[in-house]
DNA sequence: TATGGTTAATATCAGGACGATATATCGATT
DNA sequence: AATCGATATATCGTCCTGATATTAACCATA
């Protein structure tokens, strides 16, 4: 599986960045298909820059002994080149982690409310999600991202219109249990 | 999120287990929304063997200062307690980590074959989960797991057509480039 | 101009989880 | 008797999450 320090070489790739606008567009623009917390950014980052695949300058020049130095990320020759070498190299592996379908799994241990609730938090997800994904700007992004965009979208139909369809027929049959 | 802890505690529910046996479950039966390495399985029934929520035995009775123990678990009656309580507070959260999509969104840095291949093992990612499916006995299982599995087959399925209905046009117009 | 609230920003830590590696046991076939 | 695949436990380095803490910059309004 690609890991975050991929990822960073990725955003940083178009321009430099810190470390809060890194997080910003990780989990904003990538958000179906990657997150990422502070605490494995900033790791993250460190390890990079000790490894010489990005470098980092103060934003105040003036603020030498800073505490918190508010740095600027730029990805290196040398990160370019390993972020080349490892996205050409990568699978189409993915992995899904679902409490939703887990606690269908173990529905016996649930009554039909809690049935109910799954299905009504899991559709305002899909469809909080849904809206995301339509409001980015398709006709002006390139090929393979709108493609990641369309693909996502396509699941997510799928699964919104299962869970309308059926998700009244499963609380009825688990309430005549 | 749903922590290993409570899945193993699922699992045991219905009767006593080896780890081993814990570990071909989760990777074989919930492998759509749930998978757990060794590494993490030991520690975690360790882990709630000492807080009482499972007990162990050896299952050969003679084999006390064997190396290596082969114990089997049982859900103890705090055990079954504490696994009924977090189900029912678990929420329909999710998390997705797609290399397929990263790669996608990073296509700039790949050509036309990448593209290809990609899309062919996504495909057969899909193909291969799509067999098990259709081949787990669904007319005897419980409704909440059958409706899991088949809201999986509805998405597998919107992905598989996506693929096959767009794959190539992409791949075409990537090639373009 | 001060002050105070929101947003921008960095950092660390405990606890979970993965993936690799090592080791031991058992049953069946050769 | 040998050996091979399946059963079985365990640990370790590394990565990631979620919580928490702290600091800096920006801007409105009193």
């Amino acid at each position: 599986m690609l890991n975050l320090d991929t990822i960073c070489l990725g955003v940083l790739y178009s321009g430099s960045k810190t470390g809060y606008e890194i997080h910003k567009i990780i989990n904003n623009d990538f958000k179906h298909f990657q997150t990422a917390s502070y605490g494995a950014l900033y790791p993250a980052l460190g390890k990079l820059e000790a490894k010489s695949l990005i470098s980092s300058k103060n934003k105040n020049v003036q603020a030498q002994q800073q505490s918190l130095p508010k740095k600027k990320y730029t990805i290196t020759d040398d990160g370019r080149i390993n972020f080349q070498t490892v996205i050409k190299g990568t699978k189409a592996q993915e992995r899904l982690s679902s409490d939703f379908l887990a606690a269908f799994y173990f529905s016996d241990h649930l009554d039909p409310e809690d049935i109910s609730t799954l299905i009504d938090q899991q559709l305002s997800t899909l469809q909080g999600n849904y809206k995301d994904l339509i409001s980015v700007p398709l006709s002006t992004m390139p090929d393979g991202q709108r493609f990641g965009i369309r693909y996502t979208i396509a699941v997510n139909r799928a699964a919104t219109a299962f869970l309308k369809g059926e998700g009244r027929a499963i609380q009825t049959s688990l309430t005549r249990k």
